[in-house]
DNA sequence: CTAGTTGCAAAGCATTTGCCTGTGG
DNA sequence: CCACAGGCAAATGCTTTGCAACTAG
């Protein structure tokens, strides 16, 4: 069984404290910020913990390193906000989308993501700024 | 201006064959048959050279490594299938999905990406097997 | 006590680069 | 000819592992 340490504190408390999904070097950074001593490789041991216990959920998107958010987030279904300007990702609550795939004869959909991409909220202030100019 | 090598060819040549997307190892596994000496780095810049060219379009997956699809395959709209059993990515034609995602104030969506996930064809047909054994 | 944890450094993998040889045009 | 392309091996960047020291229970 797990025991409970301050590193593996830290990262799941960097993870509620920014509330979206981080890579692992986005946690490493701010969990760094409380515990100085932390290293790397722990971040990644207790990532690797922490979703077997399922306390946090990977967040993987088209070309872009796995990320992670707690298993409150992920408790209900939803998709994911990619910044094409900050590159930050955030989550997207409930799917309105109505989906009828063209599936070729013989496939089966078990289950679907979503992503999309565009400007966030500050990234669309700085991109108006920057039209304005 | 790039030049017309057999190496090059070959990369095209398997993209074609398979007629899906496929990652730079599975080009090079496949382009080898036909050119023994090929190595590996050439079949990555090759790769690079035909995406700069618009010939071959990157297709990124969740947790995937990326792959790649001829120009022809990209013309039109269309999304991925992701066959969780034998791991290979198919396209599916057009997209009749109705978005309406619930945004937060300020966010804008430029474009999409969905990726269905299940079973293929024949993967399908195997796990029909296997429950019937 | 003592098995699970940590930090560090080294190992793995996938991808990219440097360098020198080979070759298309 | 000769600049671009290819093969090989070394370099990179991200993630995992081995190991000895450490610590929660």
């Amino acid at each position: 069984m797990q025991r409970k340490t301050k590193q593996r504190e830290h990262i799941r408390e960097a993870l509620t404290a920014l509330g979206r999904p981080l890579s692992p070097t986005e946690i490493f950074n701010q969990a760094k910020k409380r515990c100085p001593s932390l290293s790397l490789a722990t971040v990644y041991r207790g990532i690797n913990n922490l979703l077997e216990e399922g306390k946090i959920v990977r967040v993987s998107l088209p070309g872009e390193p796995d990320r992670y958010e707690t298993d409150e987030c992920a408790a209900h279904h939803h998709h994911h906000f990619h910044c094409d300007e900050c590159r930050k990702v955030f989550d997207v609550a409930g799917c309105a989308e109505k989906l009828h795939p063209h599936l070729p004869e013989g496939f089966s959909v078990i289950r679907h993501e979503i992503v999309y991409y565009g400007n966030c909220k500050d990234c669309q202030k700085s991109e108006l700024t920057r039209l304005a100019r």
